[in-house]
DNA sequence: TTCTGATATGATGACTTTATAAAGTCACTA
DNA sequence: TAGTGACTTTATAAAGTCATCATATCAGAA
């Protein structure tokens, strides 16, 4: 009753999916990339304020873990989500946190939804 | 157009909402959740196979996120999801995955969806 | 060919997370 | 009140992640 061999492998792709998406730049890169059909790293750069070097190894991560892809035309790498369902999760998170965070407002634990009060910067 | 400082912190919030899902033991105890009303932490170390502490460990990070809700009834503990969306994020998470496994048999890149081949135990 | 702009990769130090073992707390019973 | 079962917390070593800097690649211009 403890173990399914066959699911047991599913859980840690899962957790890798989540794992993919448990960084606020790799987050923002995702909803920037929901909301058009592609975009060049170049507008990337400027709307997360980034460092190239360093947005470049978080799209690494990303693709690494198939949730974008890229092209490159010329010069220019354009990225894109690989699949709709990436925005599917990110809404679905979305509305998960409102309620999460009206919720810890109702109980002035205010803290909720944050890592631990003390690593909050 | 760099940065929006009322979004900013929503990125970190988001991300740590997916912080907490980034564990296979973490998946396991909230999928396991996800189909019954509560469960005892016995319930739990039997389910999975973990060591107590070990587990105890991995509520505590489900706790702190908000994720699940805990009450000790005399001696035993009971969890339960702290928000029923919580599930949902797994069911989207699920069919996200069956696309990208699907996805990557027929491209058969079949490291997809993995931490990189080399991290992979 | 050499230069340049646009990205990507590699190396490194700082920090965080995970797994294991040991100690501690809480509620109940003998 | 001492003992026990059910958990939780603390301590710590090992593994992993992040940010920064230097170096490398790729495509087009000179």
């Amino acid at each position: 009753m403890a173990f399914e061999n066959d699911e047991r492998p599913l859980y840690e792709i899962k957790a890798n999916l989540f794992k993919g998406l448990a960084h606020p730049y790799r987050i923002r890169v995702l909803e920037i990339l929901a909301g058009v059909s592609e975009a060049p790293v170049s507008d990337m750069i400027s709307a997360t304020g980034l460092e190239a070097s360093h947005l470049s190894q978080h799209l690494s991560v990303l693709r690494r873990y198939g949730l974008v892809v890229s092209e490159r035309r010329a010069s220019v790498v354009y990225y894109r989500l690989a699949f709709p369902q990436v925005a599917d999760l990110l809404q679905v998170a979305r509305a998960l946190l409102s309620e999460l965070l009206q919720d810890s407002q109702r109980h002035q634990s205010s803290a909720l939804a944050l890592p631990a009060i003390s690593s909050v910067r």
